[in-house]
DNA sequence: ACGCTCTGAGAAAACGCTTTCTCATGATTC
DNA sequence: GAATCATGAGAAAGCGTTTTCTCAGAGCGT
């Protein structure tokens, strides 16, 4: 009678390395070596064992590989929201550039939830060879303390006080200036600042740019509103918008602007006539909204991809811990036709 | 002197089952077994392995555990571009959905390269306990081949001859033939219809759909445009369609009729008074293009989560080959402002 | 009090690979 | 021609788990 473990060694078996190195004669050692052409060996029998593994379709497993190895050549990401172009943009990013060297990206969307974040970037360092971390709403404590235990780790739009941790960020301060200075230029006195999530990193700075903004020009009436970071809480924000008598609008992002701007268009406003909108990011979108959206650009895809090349610069030190590179990015201020000058009769 | 491998046993070590082990003074075995809650053992050492292993914080290593099951927990997606809304939006709901069942997704971009998706699926295969494909310019030979070595499969948008895998699908067919019937019930007699990538399956069908409404509306004039599936290709096509002199335009997808509104908003052609535009998808944006873009909507969304279902049908299945379910999604057409009645004089 | 079953824990095999260690063979040198 | 060395292949030890196998000891019936 065939013992359990037999039965299930025959029955539909994935072709493994031992059976290539049966197949061609040898040990399961010079398969592997021929594989990977790590050490030298006997062109003639290297010569059979590829034939061998040609003929058997060998692939080999990636999980014992790496075991072995003790790497996945996988990197996770963990991002707030799929459904946010920002996110897509950069979740591309990353999985075009890591996959020109040979990694593959996981994926883990925390849907918001920001208590999930740290297991949900604990378990994808587990299976990872590091992490890339956008978590704009995670508690700066929870943070600096998550952050040694990720190692190979890139930050989005966060910082951690020690520097050993490099992060990419975006200068939303300053670009929310410059578009605030933008409407200003355009003769624009009283304007209204439609504020995202209220935990949300980048939002705060936008907040502490105006701040800074104000200081400068005390003249300017700039008014606070609170609202959300997509589309429909753009739209719900209309009537409020309206209320508010500004004749400029600095949305917390394009999708917020573009609800803003289908809000608008409903009641009969006209963009930039009667008011003008300006967004935030340059999603792919933005240009073919009715009026295209004037923005602030931020380099999304670059944004991925240097993601990456900070990565791949950490798994390449391995053990080193030198101080990592913090970059940032000045959004620029994209004119089109969302924003133009003031109506005459409201300058007061 | 230290030998290699002793050095290396010591210097920052992960925790693992043995160090558990060590500390409650018991069995790697019985670690695993109080861990895994698989077999009884006694409360006593139970808690003090539990004990131990949150005092060292350990967390079980994913990749010896996927060895020793022969499961990874994960599952693969090949997508060929995913800045493409429906990719994304597929990707997320499947993300989401797989996340609730403790999987993890891992993607693979083919960046449009087509003789590149079989070799990223097969990798992804092997990584992962099943994968989604999205391969909709794949020959349909390669893919009858590739098909049965992918096993847990799940296909979107294309069908095998063979049963056995589940396969998800839109019928674009029928919805771009209801699109057109909603132009010629309006009082449209000159249609145009702006094609997609030649090679993509979905566009054969949207064709083929075509062929049967011509067959039904042998009044009605209905041209052909070759175009792309993005932005910049619905676009560049705005002087054709205003050539062609059509009042109403089916637009391969949304992301066309985006570009061609934009297109047609800059040389001054209003719509939909002076000509109608139809997308397809409905993705988020549709909705708030000026004007809100009548569309055939897919339930994307449902989409995603239902490949997860039929790939969580498969895997637990196992070994059974029975034949799967064959899901198609007929699109509600979506009827919003870029389409009305036509102007009257080209009434023939 | 003996043998029986049953519970539960440790030893060891297995998962599929890489890499070190070891040793045979043939080439090189004086 | 003997001692030395380089070459290259096999044996075996890991990588970190799970699971089977094995067996000690406790509980039970007669």
């Amino acid at each position: 009678m065939g013992r359990g473990h037999m039965a299930r060694r025959n029955t539909n078996r994935r072709v493994g390395i031992a059976d290539v190195a049966e197949k061609a004669g040898v040990s399961h050692a010079t398969v592997s070596r021929v594989m990977n052409g790590n050490a030298a060996v006997d062109p003639g029998i290297a010569a059979r064992v590829r034939a061998a593994a040609a003929e058997l379709k060998y692939q080999p497993n990636p999980v014992g590989r790496s075991l072995a190895l003790g790497k996945t050549d996988t990197i996770g990401i963990v991002v707030p929201d799929l459904a946010n172009p920002t996110f897509q943009a950069i979740l591309r990013g990353l999985s075009i550039a890591a996959a020109q060297d040979g990694y593959r990206v996981l994926i883990a969307d925390s849907s918001e939830v920001t208590s999930e974040e740290a297991i949900l970037a604990g378990e994808a360092r587990r299976r990872c060879d590091g992490v890339v971390l956008c978590a704009p709403r995670m508690a700066d404590a929870e943070l600096e303390e998550l952050a040694p235990t990720l190692h190979p780790l890139v930050l989005i739009n966060r910082t951690t006080i020690a520097t050993n941790t490099p992060s990419l960020s975006v200068d939303y301060g300053q670009g929310i200036q410059e578009l605030a200075q933008h409407l200003v230029s355009l003769g624009h006195r009283r304007l209204v600042f439609l504020s995202g999530p209220e935990h949300s990193a980048s939002n705060r700075q936008r907040l502490v740019g105006l701040d800074q903004f104000r200081a400068e020009h005390p003249d300017i009436e700039l008014q606070m509103l609170h609202g959300g970071s997509n589309f429909d809480s753009g739209h719900e924000s209309t009537e409020a918008i309206i209320a508010s008598g500004a004749t400029g609008v600095l949305a917390f992002n394009d999708l917020v602007a573009m609800g803003l701007l289908s809000g608008l268009h409903e009641r009969g406003i006209r963009v930039p006539e009667d008011i003008s909108v300006t967004g935030f990011d340059d999603i792919p979108f933005a240009k073919y909204t009715t009026p295209p959206l004037t923005t602030a650009a931020v380099p999304i895809n670059e944004l991925g991809s240097l993601a990456w090349r900070r990565m791949r610069e950490q798994i390449q030190q391995a053990g080193e811990t030198a101080t990592q590179a913090q970059d940032e990015f000045s959004p620029r201020v994209e004119i089109r036709k969302s924003t133009a000058a003031p109506a005459l009769k409201p300058a007061s």
